[in-house]
DNA sequence: GTACCTACATACTAATTGTATACTATTGCT
DNA sequence: AGCAATAGTATACAATTAGTATGTAGGTAC
């Protein structure tokens, strides 16, 4: 991420430079769920994502002081994540989002059934 | 757009697939806080964004019925966008991130000043 | 001693997204 | 005839973002 993602011409640009991406928001949820969780299950949980991505992602969220990064010096490794309560702040809103996709797919039709991020 | 964007994954992807990239929440907000609005008057509004991106951006809300355009065969044209009910329903949720932003940015410093939305 | 575990790192490539600039159509106005 | 106004298109290019493939560390179990 680049310094110049930083600069924002206005708060709603701003906010969704922070949470946009491909991952971010269904991380935030996913950790969220779960409280504390381990690189490993995330990397589980969110279908299709490559460690690269996953580590990248969680950095930029990191460096945005929307999740907390706990190393345990073991081995083999051990490194948790969680939120900060600024990440906690936009766990409605996501929800929100959620519930809004929810009656969006609802409403096109049953065959598409999508995985439940629950 | 591809068709591929219309393959998520679980409902908070496909939320985001339809809310996220560079413009849509802020052309959703500036509709919203106008109610109706012309193309010119949105392209001098969203500070630095080009006609491309803007028809594009536009078409896509159009196509995922979150904006509604209604051409009047005048000449010059004329052409007005507004919201559906369906992104109605996301407005509350777009000022909770900004409120989320403008508290972030708050805390950040005054001396960035990013220009309000309002 | 070698395979295995976790949590990455690095280099490279592909796909997507955005920018810059120029151009079009239509008709009234001067 | 030539220009202004509006809502775009077209084309080429640049930047950003995502994906692939492979490698590494430092122990532990066999």
């Amino acid at each position: 991420m680049k310094d110049s993602k930083r600069e924002s011409i206005c708060s709603v640009d701003y906010g969704f430079q922070r949470i946009g991406g491909k991952y971010k928001c269904r991380l935030i949820w996913y950790i969220h769920t779960h409280g504390i969780v381990r690189y490993g299950v995330l990397r589980r949980m969110v279908k299709g994502i490559t460690p690269k991505m996953l580590t990248q992602t969680l950095r930029e969220l990191e460096e945005d002081k929307l999740v907390v990064r706990t190393v345990y010096h073991e081995v083999p490794p051990k490194v948790e994540y969680s939120l900060t309560p600024i990440a906690e702040e936009l766990v409605p809103f996501i929800q929100h989002v959620k519930e809004w996709a929810d009656r969006r797919l609802e409403e096109l039709e049953k065959d598409i059934d999508p995985i439940s991020c629950d």
